[in-house]
DNA sequence: AGCACGCCGACT
DNA sequence: GTCGGCGTGCTC
């Protein structure tokens, strides 16, 4: 009896966007057995050898070539399920990328010695109570409805001082007490380290696992097969553990979808928002898009009725929101130079005396690190430029010479190029010299920074002030007593189309961190809608405004954007190339450099798909010809 | 990407 | 007559 052999269609390691498709090989009668849906195989491949992916395993073929025998099995994991494989193609297609390219975020580095190890069984989870999510209108219900096994969606928005980590994890058992997986995901290692110490306080020990690059290969890997395994069905991670391998994911969480973090930073560049609800969408999953802010893509989440709106009452809000208390900017670096206390407000220098004196924690968000990041002609206020190469002159510490940011010359006679003049003052204060002021103005009192490259994970207890650049303000237990946000003008006017919608969400993750009965001062206009958005506590009113402001304006999410970046005259020409009923409008291009310039596309959402495939076609085209590459980002981050 | 096949100029 | 240019085209 001479049973046919069975036949794998291989996703190749390779990242041609002219090979983006499955080749199908025979299987061996030796490997038979093992040759599964998700497993590494190497296979001949033209006249190499390379390594790939089983995607899927079937009795015949419609190659009516010669097919060639799979070469080796690699492993017989199953890294792959069929999920994650559907998922990983849906991703590719909405970035114009490669299925390759999504599975190399997807699946982790393999490590031979981890899957040697040990298997263990599944832990049951209990079924929470509904812990604080009471707080929410709707908000019972929506843990109810994940113990039932339906699948709810929320956007929901925390209220200030929300133990987040721990409604997440709360979320996460009610889903895996049903006996459905949960995948949750979190902006950076210092959020995922909080909502790990979560899981592990309310599902006990062993019931989950987190998955992030900071692990390291093989921690990592040790992770992602756990949950590929079965041994655990809640994962929590970054941004590539939205593909973590959880069988019969019952709940898709992102928390604050608007950190620029969740962008992957490969092509295709994929939102680790995009996969969780694409995964939403294609397993019929729960989804939770959470965060103190709200970004348009969530608002239009609920517009369109595909997530409800998950808030608390104004009563909840009001009580749990600290004081806040818009002031005017009433600082002039140019009648100070020195410095001193002028950048404090009066109402903030209150706030903080009040809070200290109950020997409670202060923070002081402040756009920039360093000392003096950016300075000018103390005469004629052009921007102080380096006289070797043009970077932008700052200043490293009190009386020192001012220093290039970008080849480091220590410009000692600094002479303005417009006016001749020989001294400087300061554009923007960065976090150093804020704490340096701080310590002056409270000299009895602790005094610490928290900045990008020195990060501080939590704050000191008692009378201390936390000076922190947005993003990695340390929580303090039980709260800051006041919150004060610095030289907000810094994160109000910058060029990108986000500026204000992403000083709202770090102000309001800063404001999160005080004490409900704190103070949060913030040093600008309380007329800006961003700032009533903030003192209200209302960041859907802002992201509805902030929807209808782009929509008109034809600004994504209502429309989809693509950019394309490529030698001079290549992306017009590949744009030429589109047919017409796609209705792509052509922005640009702009010289990137002197050889290269960037076209964006414009289409309507409904067309974004079509628009994604056709470019992903002409890629490979394009790159069977051996024409020059042009870039594809879809969504671009600075359009976005 | 590699590496084939494939049809036109100057060389043993 | 042959060696070799790199222009399309395929890789199960």
């Amino acid at each position: 009896m001479n049973e046919s052999p069975a036949i794998a269609a291989v996703c190749i390691d390779q990242p041609l966007p002219q090979l983006d498709r499955l080749f199908d090989y025979l299987i061996p009668e030796d490997m038979a057995a093992q040759v599964k849906p998700g497993c590494r195989v190497r296979v001949r491949f033209g006249r190499r050898k390379v390594s790939g992916f089983v995607i899927a395993v079937k009795p015949s073929t419609d190659f009516t070539g010669k097919l060639l025998w799979i070469s080796d099995l690699v492993s017989p994991e199953p890294v792959v399920t069929a999920e994650v494989a559907a998922l990983a193609r849906a991703v590719a297609d909405r970035y114009a990328g490669t299925l390759t390219d999504v599975l190399r975020l997807a699946v982790p580095e393999r490590r031979v010695r981890v899957e040697a190890e040990n298997r263990s069984e599944p832990l049951p989870v209990a079924a929470p109570i509904d812990g604080d999510w009471k707080r929410y209108i709707a908000g019972e219900a929506f843990l109810r409805a994940l113990r039932e096994t339906k699948s709810p969606k929320a956007v929901w928005n925390a209220l200030a001082g929300e133990d987040w980590p721990a409604r997440l994890a709360e979320a996460a058992a009610a889903t895996a007490s049903a006996g459905r997986g949960a995948v949750l995901v979190v902006p950076d290692q210092a959020d995922l380290d909080r909502l790990d110490a979560a899981l592990e306080a309310i599902l006990g020990p062993d019931r989950h696992v987190t998955l992030s690059a900071q692990l390291g290969p093989t921690k990592r890997y040790r992770s992602f097969l756990k949950a590929a395994r079965g041994e655990v069905r809640i994962v929590a991670g970054t941004r590539a553990a939205a593909f973590a391998p959880v069988a019969d994911l019952g709940l898709v969480a992102i928390w604050d979808d608007g950190d620029e973090s969740h962008v992957d930073r490969h092509a295709p560049y994929p939102h680790a928002r995009e996969v969780v609800l694409t995964r939403a969408n294609l397993s019929g999953a729960a989804c939770l898009v959470g965060g103190y802010g709200r970004t348009p893509q969530a608002q239009l989440l609920v517009e369109t009725e595909w997530a409800v709106s998950m808030v608390a009452s104004r009563d909840e809000i009001r009580s749990a929101t600290p004081r806040i208390v818009p002031v005017g900017d009433e600082s002039d670096l140019e009648r100070d130079p020195s410095g001193g206390t002028a950048r404090l407000p009066t109402v903030a220098w209150e706030a903080a005396r009040a809070a200290l004196a109950k020997h409670q924690p202060v923070l002081v968000q402040v756009p920039r690190r360093g000392y003096v990041p950016a300075v000018s002609c103390q005469r004629c206020r052009t921007r102080a430029a380096c006289p070797n190469c043009s970077g932008p002159l700052r200043l490293l510490g009190a009386r020192r010479a001012p220093v290039c940011g970008w080849c480091g010359v220590v410009a000692e006679d600094f002479r303005c190029a417009e006016c001749g003049g020989t001294r400087v003052r300061a554009i923007v204060i960065g976090a150093e010299r804020t704490a340096e002021e701080l310590a002056q103005a409270f000299p009895d009192t602790q005094v610490v920074e928290s900045t990008g490259v020195n990060r501080l994970d939590a704050a000191p207890q008692g009378a201390a002030v936390v000076v922190a650049t947005p993003g990695v303000e340390p929580p303090a237990q039980g709260g800051y007593g006041a919150v004060l946000l610095l030289d907000t003008w810094a994160l109000l006017t910058r060029a990108e189309l986000t500026a204000s919608e992403e000083a709202l969400r770090r102000w309001m993750n800063a404001v999160a961190l005080a004490r409900h009965d704190g103070t949060a001062v913030v040093v600008a206009d309380g007329g800006l809608a961003v700032v009533q958005a903030l003192i209200r506590w209302d960041p859907a009113w802002f992201a509805l405004q902030e929807l209808e402001d782009r929509s008109e304006l034809g600004f994504p999410p209502v429309m989809r954007f693509a950019a394309l970046t490529g030698p001079n005259g290549e992306a017009e020409k590949l744009a030429a190339d589109l047919p017409a009923d796609l209705g792509a409008e052509a922005i640009g291009p702009i010289p990137v450099d002197e050889h290269t310039e960037r076209l964006l596309l414009r289409v309507r959402r409904r067309d974004g798909a079509a628009l994604a495939s056709t470019l992903a076609k002409a890629t490979a085209e394009r790159a069977g010809s051996k024409a020059e590459p042009v870039r594809i980002q879809i969504d671009p981050r600075e359009i976005a």
